[in-house]
DNA sequence: CAGTGAGCGAGCTTCCGCTTGACTT
């Protein structure tokens, strides 16, 4: 048994430390927190000064039980979480879950993990910050209390099951705000005027730096340019750098890789896991831009072999963000001289990324020279400008350039022909395009995840699970929209002759990006409506600061806690107690056909529209329903378009003496026929389908169903081998079965196949599943406690 | 999955941050 039991917080970081510090020492991990507060309502005692009852979470009771045993042989314990509040926090919960005692418990921190790193940690132990341990409790009791408090007030107020919390509820808020920008954007078009010139066989671009209003002014600026003359007025050269961006952080990575691989955050986050679980790269997690020393001059000596050393330039960056808790290096190449390294290609893509994000961190800057040129015309004041860039010295550039959230495309860095100032250009044409105003684009996960870090809401931790959470809730939907169509006019100016010609263009499609739902739309309403103090962009600011002094020992945590809680509890009991209850309720008007009243609404199983009044003494006529769809809001969709929505189910026509019908569902559009659903493909159009189409699709649906079935079982119906989207998997009745790597589908027997079913004997799939089946039980019996407890409570009353 | 929208009521839902597995039609 070994003398020493170094804990830390993850597996991968325990191996690696394991083999700095030789056999006197075992080094473990605690898998993050290993207690929380307990489940229910009753977790914090509010009259006793909010006393916290932590409990050991079930997923962690093996790990514990094992640190337990291991901590009781050892004769010194040395506890290494992270140097940051929640880090503090775990080793205190670890000191007192453990038991251990103070005499042989030590307390170390490193930011990097090197071997040196490692020992000065060892020779240089503290004892547990309490002040920072409260300010984690702080942090901790807020949050149940705001979540526990505002989502019961949900459920009483809006609908069950609904959640609030200090960081959900601003995420969602900025998404809903944002939809309301665009919907209520009045966008404006303008004139854009561009010449192309000929110069010396070389073609020049240049654009009047003013824009038109109207077409009439575009018209008389281009009836003056008729028999002018344009000359070279001035020549303007000037230096410019660029300089590259600090390596990468958990939201900038996730930024990156959203921009650049096209990945979601999760995705971000799990490749990442897995270069870190292989050693590639360092820690994921992290609002630090810090580079250790050795990973400095680790990258200089890349820079210097591969590039030479005009391309280095060895440097620190600081992290400017105020909630950077700085526990962990930014993330990183673990050695920079593995440039490429093996896995699935998302491994590779992940990885390549940010190497070259971080060697160019530490390259030098770019050189650049941008050239401005004037043309004057012969006939007006007004004059073009054309401007190019030339790169004097790549420096970084030469491996990695940032992306941009900004999707114009008027960035030119094209090269200028010669120029000489005086000389005579050749003009090819002018056009003046309308161009229209854009409102701020919707938010896709990674620039919500942005957004939130520069608000300092939510941790590297939590970025991606919160932006999954109130996708859950249904507050959001990640979603592609459609495009709208519009027309534009173009003037074209050629050999002294103006053209006129509307063009059509589409405009305002979306990808991947996040949208509103109603829920999402009424529920910030009301939550801004009655708790205007936790739904400010500030408040996790302000409470931050609150936390920091409870770190510096200058704040009392409980006293912190109760001055916010008397307050915000108020508020709670009085909106529970007053507020009426928030729909999104709106008439749109009468319907032509039945002059009866149009309504939208949310209703159980979400928006919908119904024409005509709920049936009551007067009235026997039941009203007409139609869901809304996906891309339909209450807050905006017209009379119009609620009206459209009942034209559906259509009858289409008639296919072996069986109704064809056309519908939207679920799932999108389709068409019913001998109770057999079609998808109805986005090149058609569920309104105006033709029977003749609808048999087509029919019968290309049938075909496909014909070659997904590779094998019925004559021993038992029920067993099959189909083709799916992920090739051939076995089905029994409703259940479907991976196939074991490297089988034919086609050679597979009966016995192979109820095998699979049956028995999924002795391979990690069958223990997998028992564990579910435990969990399961364990779940059911935790729930039963639960009810008998609150029996019990109710009976004392 | 392919639509639904009466009304009652028991029992339940819910937070944020630290970790990794185990899960994938």
């Amino acid at each position: 048994m070994s003398k020493n039991l170094v804990i830390v917080e993850s597996p991968a970081k325990a191996k690696t430390i394991e083999k700095f510090l030789g056999e006197n020492y075992t080094v473990k991990s605690c898998y993050g927190h290993i207690r929380d507060l307990a489940k229910g309502d009753d977790a914090i005692d509010i009259k006793n000064d909010f006393l916290p009852h932590y409990e050991v979470s079930d997923d962690k009771k093996a790990v514990v039980a094992e640190l337990i045993k291991l901590s009781k042989a050892a004769e010194t314990v040395w506890l290494a979480s992270d140097e940051d509040r929640e880090g503090e926090a775990i080793s205190w919960h670890l000191s007192e879950v453990l038991g251990l005692d103070i005499k042989k418990t030590k307390r170390i921190v490193f930011h990097e993990i090197t071997k040196p790193a490692i020992l000065k940690a060892v020779e240089n132990p503290r004892l547990i910050d309490k002040n920072l341990v409260d300010a984690q409790q702080a942090r901790r009791v807020l949050d149940r209390l705001v979540g526990f408090e505002l989502s019961p007030v949900l459920w009483k107020k809006v609908r069950p099951s609904l959640s609030a919390g200090r960081v959900q509820s601003v995420a969602v808020k900025l998404i809903v705000e944002r939809e309301r920008e665009i919907n209520h954007f009045n966008s404006s078009s303008a004139f854009k005027i561009t010449a192309k010139f000929n110069v010396g066989g070389k073609q020049m671009d240049a654009e009047l730096p003013k824009r038109f209003d109207t077409e009439a002014e575009a018209m008389a600026f281009l009836e003056k340019c008729k028999n002018a003359t344009f000359n070279i007025k001035n020549l303007e050269v000037k230096p410019a750098e660029k300089s590259p961006a600090a390596p990468f952080t958990t939201s900038t990575l996730q930024q990156e890789a959203s921009r650049k691989l096209g990945f979601g955050v999760t995705a971000t986050m799990s490749v990442a896991q897995k270069l870190y679980e292989h050693g590639f790269i360092t820690y994921m997690r992290t609002d630090s831009v810090n580079l250790s020393e050795t990973a400095i001059q680790n990258a200089k000596e890349n820079i210097l072999n591969n590039y030479g050393e005009r391309y280095s330039s060895p440097k620190k960056y600081t992290t400017k963000s105020d909630s950077a808790q700085e526990a962990h290096e930014a993330i990183r190449p673990t050695y920079f001289e593995k440039q490429e390294i093996d896995g699935t290609a998302q491994e590779k893509r992940l990885y390549d990324l940010i190497w070259k994000r971080a060697i160019a961190s530490q390259m030098s800057k770019a050189q650049i020279e941008r050239t401005l040129a004037t043309v004057s015309i012969s006939t007006m004041a007004e004059t073009f400008t054309a401007t190019g860039e030339v790169l004097k010295f790549d420096g970084f550039l030469k491996v990695y350039l940032e992306s941009t959230d900004d999707e114009s495309d008027d960035e030119n860095s094209k090269m200028l022909p010669p120029l000489k100032v005086g000389e005579v250009l050749n003009l090819i044409n002018i056009d003046a395009t309308e161009r229209f105003s854009r409102p701020a684009p919707r938010y896709t996960e990674a620039s919500l995840v942005k957004k939130l870090e520069e608000l300092g809401i939510g941790r590297p931790s939590t970025y991606a699970p919160t932006i999954g959470t109130v996708q859950k809730r249904g507050y959001v939907v990640k979603e592609d929209r459609e495009g709208k169509e519009r027309n534009f006019t173009v003037l074209f100016f050629e050999n002294n002759t103006i053209s006129r010609a509307v063009k059509n263009e589409k405009y305002g499609s979306e990808k991947s990006k996040l949208f509103p739902s109603d829920i999402g739309m009424v529920v910030t309403d009301f939550l801004a409506k009655h708790f205007e103090n936790i739904m400010d962009y500030g408040f996790t600011a302000s409470v931050e600061e609150e936390f920091d002094k409870i770190a510096r020992g200058q704040l009392v945590w409980n006293k912190m806690i109760s001055k916010f809680y008397t307050p915000f509890h108020k508020e709670v009991t009085d909106t529970s107690a007053n507020a009426e209850r928030q729909n999104a309720e709106r008439s749109l008007g009468i319907d032509p056909e039945s002059k009866k009243p149009v309504i939208v609404k949310v209703g159980k199983y979400g928006p919908y529209a119904q024409i005509g009044e709920n049936a009551d003494d007067t009235n026997t006529e039941k009203p007409r329903y139609a869901s809304l769809r996906s891309n339909q809001l209450i807050e905006t969709i017209t009379l119009e378009e609620a009206i459209d929505l009942f034209k559906l189910p259509r009858v289409i026509g008639l296919y072996e003496e069986k109704e064809m019908k056309a519908a939207i569902g679920r799932f999108g559009p389709y068409i019913v026929h001998n109770s057999v659903f079609t998808t109805i493909p986005k090149t058609d159009d569920v309104f105006s389908i033709t029977s003749e189409r609808a048999i087509e699709l029919i019968e290309e649906k049938r075909l496909k169903d014909a070659n997904k079935l590779i094998k019925v079982f004559v021993e038992d119906e029920n067993l099959k081998l189909l083709n799916g989207r992920w090739g051939p998997y076995l089905a029994y009745g409703k259940d479907n079965y991976k196939l074991p790597k490297g089988s034919d589908a086609n050679t597979l027997t009966f016995d192979d196949c109820i095998k699979l079913v049956k028995i999924p004997s002795s391979d990690s799939k069958a223990a997998a599943n028992k564990k579910v089946a435990k969990k399961v039980a364990v779940k059911k019996v935790a729930a039963k406690k639960v009810a008998l407890k609150k029996a019990a409570a109710k009976k004392k009353k």
